[in-house]
DNA sequence: CCCTAAGCGGAAGATTGGTTCCGGTTGTGT
DNA sequence: ACACAACCGGAACCAATCTTCCGCTTAGGG
């Protein structure tokens, strides 16, 4: 037959992503092979039987966070009728979630060309999603007119380096004061 | 004689500064210190002798920096009379100096107790000359009146990663676009 | 000019962390 | 039940880097 795996290597691919998910949300790009080899009660071997290298394990876990993102975006987006409540609130929520995440954080500094590979369809989903809020709020007036998406795309990378910052280091960032810096920018100029 | 050093040693650890601000700069964290020692045109044995190790000699390249850095604030902070003017100025300034240090960039995360300790009186010393240029702002109703030193260092911070993901990445982003943003950000709310 | 301690160079050591290899084990179709 | 291909574990390997060690060199005071 066929395409059929061993239900015994079908069970270890999903612990080893289950495990990744966990070392990388703890330790980011520092996780280790090895750690996560153990927490997945699993060989090295078999972890690499499964993705052929770190980057790969990597790129697949940034597409499924990223689509992630996605989604919550596009549910906001629907829920949320106030344009600028929409914007607002799905940057907030995106900004909270990546609190949590330290892979996340990092996420512009693991982003390897074989990573952004793998990981494009979700970028792409990511984009879309925002690209329904953004012009939104542009139609409604509630957005200064030239913000685009990858504005959003940079303030993620910017405050998650102040997280990640933070986390490892001896001076403190107050990423939330500056991310509603950033939300009274979005709207400078216009009228109150 | 006492604290006589010999020449050859003096002029070595010049050398070994001048070469080690060169290769931070363009390779920022990641600079080897044999790639340094190779400048200097020495041996690395030489290299840990004036410096017993690598944080020693990033703490006190970083102190040099941040004493340029509140230099040029007090300079803006003198010659620019109008406060917007100065403060906008005077970051946008900062911003781009370090735009062309890759070792500035990666600062936040380089910043371990022990590098911190030893640029701490460079790091009063920016704080002081940025306070001053903030208060003049706040007083002229330039800036919004809860704006704190503390805006300045993380913001910068977050540029500093954007541009470093830049150098290093497959992604692009507009850190210009983001510090006008912030720029907008600090004045929102003000009567025009 | 000589002697000696300070200084020097760079090979070797130690560590960290990704990747490979291969003998032993196990799921699965017959 | 059997055979065999797929799979597993983890020790060993390798590459990149920081740091140490030690025999050789040289500045500079007497």
């Amino acid at each position: 037959m066929a395409t059929t795996k061993r239900a015994d290597a079908v069970r270890n691919r999903e612990r080893i992503l289950a495990a990744a998910r966990e070392a990388f949300t703890e330790s980011g790009e520092h996780a280790q092979m090895e750690e996560i080899a153990r927490r997945a009660c699993v060989g090295v071997g078999t972890l690499y039987r499964h993705f052929d290298t770190k980057e790969a394990l990597v790129g697949e876990l940034l597409a499924v966070k990223l689509s992630e993102f996605a989604e919550r975006v596009r549910r906001t987006y629907e829920q949320q009728t106030d344009p600028w409540d929409a914007f607002a609130g799905a940057l907030r929520e995106q900004v909270d979630v990546m609190a949590a995440d330290a892979a996340h954080q990092k996420m512009p500094f693991a982003a390897t060309p074989a990573v952004v590979e793998r990981a494009q369809p979700a970028i792409d989903e990511l984009r879309e999603a925002w690209l329904a809020v953004i012009d939104r709020a542009k139609e409604a007036g509630a957005v200064r007119p030239d913000l685009e998406v990858d504005d959003i795309r940079t303030v993620m990378c910017g405050l998650g380096s102040m997280m990640a910052a933070d986390a490892g280091g001896s001076l403190t960032y107050d990423w939330r004061r500056q991310l509603e810096f950033f939300l009274d920018g979005a709207r400078a100029g216009l009228p109150a």
